[in-house]
DNA sequence: TCTCATTGTCACAAATCTGTCGAAAAAATG
DNA sequence: CATTTTTTCGACAGATTTGTGACAATGAGA
């Protein structure tokens, strides 16, 4: 899974240790600057996901900050989320008409701005905030009714895809093949057990790729798993 | 340009007389609704394009209005802004976990909520502030009425051009056919489901370009999508 | 009024999916 | 090793779903 990278410009030192230090412990890739300029060159050396901008910092202002990152096409569309003095009401105003998705006044809490930055993310890239489904190296995405398996995206029916789909959200555990029945093609359908086989294969034929090991197991006799690779 | 559809959820009735106003004159159409049972209901009716939720209103709590404004398909995706109470930070951030896309904390001033949701509204559904949308070599103007790939402005019919913004402002996620005859015919059209067949291929039809890929997928028993090139 | 673009439906063709069989293969059993 | 049980595999006909061209109705603009 790809860890979402933020960029934090800050120049509260102590402040911006702190968030490091939070952020990295839930999974997030930090880089910091406490200047504006040179968050401007980090973010062009490489794409944030995102951007915590301190609207106070020296030298070139956070709103100037984030005009110019809205000028340049490759961070025209990256979500910033500006901190702000909890009394300057004109300045979050500002910000957001000036292309800021979002602010939180000072002081917050750590615990609340990571709730902010996910939900943002969460709007801007589902698969960041974890939409999608991973189980191995088999990714799905039920928005988009999309399956890839090590970013080649599988061509796919909507009887395996229903199948598959309910496996990931179970992954390792054996379902019988009336249990998969009941969840895949609804309660009380009256099809043959035996169909759920050639179901099973179908979604083993879609999913196979190059030489890789065939992520369903059978369990003789109890029916079949999915086991993440 | 469209007008965008508010759905304003808010018991103190002073309030929400002066937030409809503000609103009004700016350009929204705002419908009101001082309790969360008839807001659901609301909201199924007319998807909105966001909600102002009031987290403490009678009745069905507004956690709870927001868990199942998520839950229905038609309206899981809607932004939605929470107005809070100052001190509850807990709240707040069980707001954002529960999949509120903002807040706003009271006392607020009618001109911050306006920045905010339009800047919400902005990330969320570009066309809606009048800005361009670009997605994947296509660029729709909503203000001018064009579109273009590669350059070259396409020929479309109205239709088509709604159907085909609606899909720009969602790339990727997959619409089943009454999804799309409500979002871009409107609620409640009494028109035939296979008539979405028809659009979809005129649409190909006019954004079809040299020999470029066709950007819209079919997914089989699902819908259809767009899928940026 | 006439013209022309647009719209919603239909019917048919094409593509794709589904459920079942029976034979072959594989795994347990004794 | 022979037998029994269970799973895999290939094939197929019928059913669903989607693509397409044609057409009549509608309505805006000349």
């Amino acid at each position: 899974m790809s860890t979402p990278k933020l960029l934090l410009v800050e120049d509260d030192t102590a402040l911006a240790e702190l968030l490091e230090y939070r952020f990295a412990s839930e999974g997030y890739e930090v880089r910091t600057s406490a200047d504006g300029d040179e968050a401007l060159v980090m973010a062009a050396e490489e794409t944030p996901d995102l951007v915590l901008l301190d609207w106070m910092i020296e030298g070139t202002s956070g709103i100037e900050v984030c005009r110019r990152l809205r000028r340049d096409k490759a961070t025209a569309h990256v979500p910033i989320i500006m901190l702000t003095a909890r009394e300057a009401e004109d300045d979050r105003v500002r910000g957001l008409e000036t292309g800021a998705d979002d602010y939180v006044t000072k002081p917050f809490s750590p615990r609340e701005l990571l709730a902010r930055v996910s939900a943002v993310l969460r709007r801007v890239r589902p698969a960041l905030a974890g939409e999608t489904i991973e189980t191995g190296d088999i990714k799905l995405d039920p928005v988009a009714h999309r399956v890839e398996r090590r970013g080649r995206s599988l061509q796919i029916g909507p009887t395996e895809y229903r199948l598959l789909k309910f496996f990931m959200e179970h992954p390792r555990r054996v379902f019988s093949r009336s249990q998969l029945l009941d969840a895949v093609w609804g309660t009380g359908s009256e099809i043959e057990e035996r169909t759920v086989d050639v179901h099973i294969r179908r979604l083993r034929k879609a999913i196979a790729f190059d030489n890789a090991r065939d992520p369903i197991r059978t369990v003789r006799s109890a029916g079949y798993a999915l086991e993440p690779v």
